[in-house]
RNA sequence: UGUCCGAUGGUGUAACUGGCAACACAUCUGAUUCUGGAUCAGAAGAGUCUAGGUUCGAAACCUAGUCGGACAACCA
């Protein structure tokens, strides 16, 4: 019976292209159907949601075959990369749920091996020292439709080449003086395979390897042959290194080792979202926001700050798929992904943050008593709570209109509400400063209806959140919004550029009226506030201030409505 | 005037590998509701880039074209 079932879940659940591959290996019994994967992280930057993509296909793949997902460092360019990125990846890894036990790895463990490759690679006469420039390099490779032409030093004979390249190690010469290069084809159609460098010199310290090592392999060098050393099954990768295979299998064959096999997919591109890592740092550094976990930021720890659980994140994943097609995935998508998490686990809370002040004139004066409000409507277990009511409480200022549409719910002059899990009021005058502005609203209450329902069971239209003035908690309540306005900031027009498209709004910092309850909120805890939206305390929070990001709103179809009567 | 890759509703992904296009998001109705949330029911929206061909039958296979993307770091 189980049995049945789970086949027809799977018929259900489409296979992407590449399991589709690894079925086929499985049914041919390559690699006597086992599999490996890893996720290859550069550490030079912050992961941000498209790595997210790729963490869960890797390590989601290695899970669905029983196989292994090991995390590499691909950390071949000490110029570039640091520690606090390794750590940084680390966390954001194990943050999204995955584990790769014991097998954290660096290309440049394999430093020893990857030279002793090169040697190999020259023994067979097949790379050379090379003493041209870069500039001259680059010149001689030619045109993708123009074969380039061959190095002067590329008939070196195999002992001086072996012996160039041990003085390259040895620190002889200076960065950019000589490089190692494979003798492969000058006219190839794939540039790739145009003699590409596989060793520079760069007199720099790695975070790892300190100054042991002065030449560096470089990526087509080191990332393949760390796939073969890791015995790699399958080495899943994005598109733009499709023209790389051909040189990725030449190295393999001619090393006569391992032979995992490339398979490249799409890489992720959302909608009011930059993803390029050369830009976030730009972001960064410009100070255009806070930092990589700035709220606003695509980065896992940003969407981590601002209230994304690692579950909405791995779903929404899921729900993506994945193909070689280029796609801009609409980024409602992903907060489509978050609502649906949050809204079976986030606690109900009550919180104004535009704040009105309603006296409720038939209300004994100093009298308080408390309502009972439930945590959680999807979710029993998660219990009740009381909120303190009074005389006096705020409402949203949005929620009191002087004369409203006629499919307007909430409160005005005459009319009747709910407040939620308290009473029913009815608004009898409004008090104006000397702008005209309503600064306080007056009501009276019907006793009888406490808890939310009266004996007669009148109806009333609108339910409204409240807080209790006398024991509303101040807070600062961070509302955030999309960091672009365009939908493709990397289309910019002409003389702009992504920044010309920063939204100006995406960051509005208010003073809000809190439920008692929210007192102990810890760093990272989660919260629907009612009728407005999810938010999260913010680690930037203290004893005595309370700070709250918005993670998103509610879906709200009066905002939509009222949109369309405009 | 190169090589490689891709093309299915607004968006993304499917289609048991040849049997007349499905799912999700978004959109729009309606029901329901102490959150204008959630939930439920329903609607609209593509005839699969184009042209040929193979076949009883093509989104799928073949050919040609069109459009889009990647590739000319001593980056990954």
């Amino acid at each position: 019976m189980n049995h049945i079932i789970n086949n027809q879940e799977e018929k259900k659940t489409p296979v992407n292209f590449i399991h589709q591959i690894i079925d086929e290996d499985i049914r041919n019994k390559k690699h006597n159907g086992t599999v490996h994967t890893r996720f290859p992280p550069e550490p030079n930057g912050y992961l941000h949601i498209g790595h997210a993509k790729s963490i869960c296909l890797n390590f989601g793949t290695a899970q669905k075959y029983n196989g292994l997902c090991n995390l590499r460092f691909d950390d071949t360019n000490p110029a570039k990369e640091d520690v606090e990125y390794v750590d940084s990846i680390r966390e954001d890894v194990h943050w999204l749920g995955f584990d790769w036990a014991n097998r954290e790895y660096y290309a440049s463990d394999y430093f020893e091996q990857i030279y002793e490759y090169a040697v190999k690679l020259i023994a067979k006469g097949k790379a050379y020292v090379c003493d041209l420039t870069a500039e001259e390099i680059s010149i001689n490779r030619g045109t993708p439709t123009k074969a380039g032409i061959e190095s002067p030093y590329r008939n070196r004979t195999i002992d001086e080449n072996i012996l160039l390249f041990q003085e390259m190690r040895a620190g002889k010469y200076k960065d950019g003086e000589k490089v190692l290069r494979a003798k492969i084809d000058m006219a190839s159609p794939n540039m790739h395979m145009r003699d590409p460098v596989l060793y520079r010199i760069i007199h720099t310290d790695h975070h790892r390897t300190g100054n042991k090592w002065c030449i560096y392999p470089m990526y087509d060098f080191a990332h393949g042959q760390s796939d073969s050393i890791e015995n790699i099954t399958h080495s899943i990768c994005t598109l733009e290194f499709e023209v790389h295979r051909p040189l990725y299998d030449w190295f393999v064959k001619e090393l006569e080792i391992f032979a995992p096999q490339q398979i490249e997919f799409a890489r992720l591109n959302l909608t009011y979202t930059i993803m390029s890592k050369r830009k976030l740092l730009q972001l960064v550094q410009e100070k255009l926001v806070k930092g990589w976990d700035d709220p606003r930021m695509p980065t896992i720890c940003g969407l981590r700050r601002r209230g994304y659980t690692p579950e909405s994140i791995r779903n929404f994943a899921e729900i993506i798929g994945v193909a070689k097609r280029d796609n801009m995935i609409d980024v409602a998508l992903l907060e489509h992904c978050i609502r649906e998490d949050l809204n079976k686990k986030a606690q109900r809370v009550m919180a104004v943050l535009n704040p009105l002040k309603v006296i409720i004139d038939n209300y004994p004066d100093n009298k308080t008593e408390d309502t009972d409000a439930i945590n959680n409507p999807e979710d029993e277990t998660m219990g009740k709570r009381k909120v303190p009511f009074g005389k006096e409480i705020f409402i949203e200022r949005e929620d009191f209109m002087e004369d409203p549409p006629k499919n307007y719910y909430r409160l005005s002059v005459g009319k009747e509400v709910r407040l939620r899990y308290a009473f029913y009021i009815k608004c009898l005058s409004v008090v104006k400063n000397s702008q005209g502005e309503i600064v306080e609203v007056h009501c009276t209450y019907d006793p009888e209806t406490k808890g939310g329902s009266s004996i007669d069971k009148r109806k009333v239209q609108g339910t409204i959140h409240w807080v209790s003035a006398k024991d509303a908690v101040d807070a600062e309540i961070r509302l955030y919004d999309r960091l672009f306005t365009k939908e493709n900031p990397d289309e910019a027009e002409e003389g702009k550029d992504f920044k010309s498209y920063l939204n100006p709004d995406s960051l509005k910092v208010i003073n809000g009226k809190l439920e008692p309850f929210l007192k102990t909120a810890m760093a990272g805890d989660k919260f629907q506030f009612e009728r407005i939206g999810y938010f999260c305390a913010d680690k930037d929070s203290t004893t005595n201030k309370l700070i709250f990001n918005r993670t998103l709103t509610l879906k709200d179809s009066w905002a939509k409505e009222e949109k369309k009567n405009k």
